[in-house]
DNA sequence: GTCTATATTGCGATAGAC
DNA sequence: GTCTATCGCAATATAGAC
């Protein structure tokens, strides 16, 4: 195992996909890109992946391993409010990065649906998980309508995230997110 | 003036375009596909547009266009809470639409955020109007946190419409309308 | 296993006939 | 003004040398 194996060029080029296809978007981003940011040579990705759309779909699965990394660390906290309100703090941390780039979820999910190929149901399983995640966390707090309060607060993450990138004013989203936290508050209480 | 000139070419291309771009993204969509749709051949096009990207920018005129006829008949309702339940019924009302392609302006912006070129700039200005508008509404009813309150319902539907597509549920942007309108009547009331 | 050189394709854009 | 034929380029993918 040679120095230029470490890590293993697989793991790094799904890693600096996941980067890349962040900051440039799906059609944008072409295999020499990422083959850049990776340090790996063009042709050779092809022995890696067999196309651009199974790098893709490595770079998906990577970035659900990030979320359940997320996830994983909002569960030492103790009570559903707490981690549900860790969570929009998490997503206000990343305003600046956001009103570059938008959510790196969202934006893929809304790229990847316009293609043919089936790619699009893979972030919408790992956008799923998290927003199960989020509605366990309401139907620990005793909500019946645990359902629609996730997706509601799923949806103005996103929203707000689509809006400060498109206004690229990170404030929107951290005004949205202090928004959000009293709101989770005041169901708490209720 | 012949048949075929009727109603303008350079007006059928943007309005083909228009809906195409909405369909299939702006990266998928080939200048042949927006010629087929608008009944014009392909090379014909540089004469109406020296580039694709005059095209673009002719479609989310023509998309802003649309908005603003939009609110104008919302204008015509009594009070700021019935225009702006209005505008969120309207939204649920394209919920078969949304849940296929997502919403136009959102999905529009997040693709060309990626680009190099300025019309994300255009499009951010055409959100920005109807947004604008939106405060006004709140503001009308004697809200001093407008403009939080506007960001607030429109990252709502943003998030609500994307939420939507990803998951193909039209119902995610229905019910969701539905707790806007009670969150606009609450508003109103305090 | 790793990398280079090249085949292939598809699209934006242009030249120029009518 | 309208349309066809084609150029040039960029990007995916492959063949095959090392």
């Amino acid at each position: 195992m040679t120095d230029s194996t470490r890590a293993g060029k697989r793991e790094r080029l799904a890693g600096a996909a996941v980067r890349v296809l962040h900051e440039q978007g799906v059609e944008k981003t072409t295999l020499a890109d990422i083959a850049r940011a990776a340090d790996v040579p063009v042709g050779n990705v092809y022995y890696y992946f067999k196309t651009k759309d199974q790098l893709i779909e490595a770079a998906i699965e990577e970035h659900g391993h990030h979320l359940d990394d997320m996830v994983e660390a909002l569960e030492r906290l103790g009570t559903p409010q707490e981690r549900l309100k860790a969570l929009v703090q998490g997503w206000a941390g990343e305003s600046d990065l956001t009103a570059r780039y938008g959510c790196p979820t969202g934006t893929l999910a809304a790229e990847l649906d316009k293609r043919d190929d089936g790619l699009d149901r893979t972030v919408a399983k790992v956008m799923g998980r998290l927003l199960d995640w989020v509605e366990g966390q309401f139907a620990a707090m005793g909500r019946a309508d645990a359902r629609e309060l996730a997706v509601a607060l799923f949806a103005a993450y996103q929203g707000a995230a689509l809006l400060t990138n498109t206004f690229r004013d990170p404030g929107l989203l951290v005004t949205e997110g202090r928004r959000l936290e009293r709101w989770i508050d005041s169901l708490a209480r209720s």
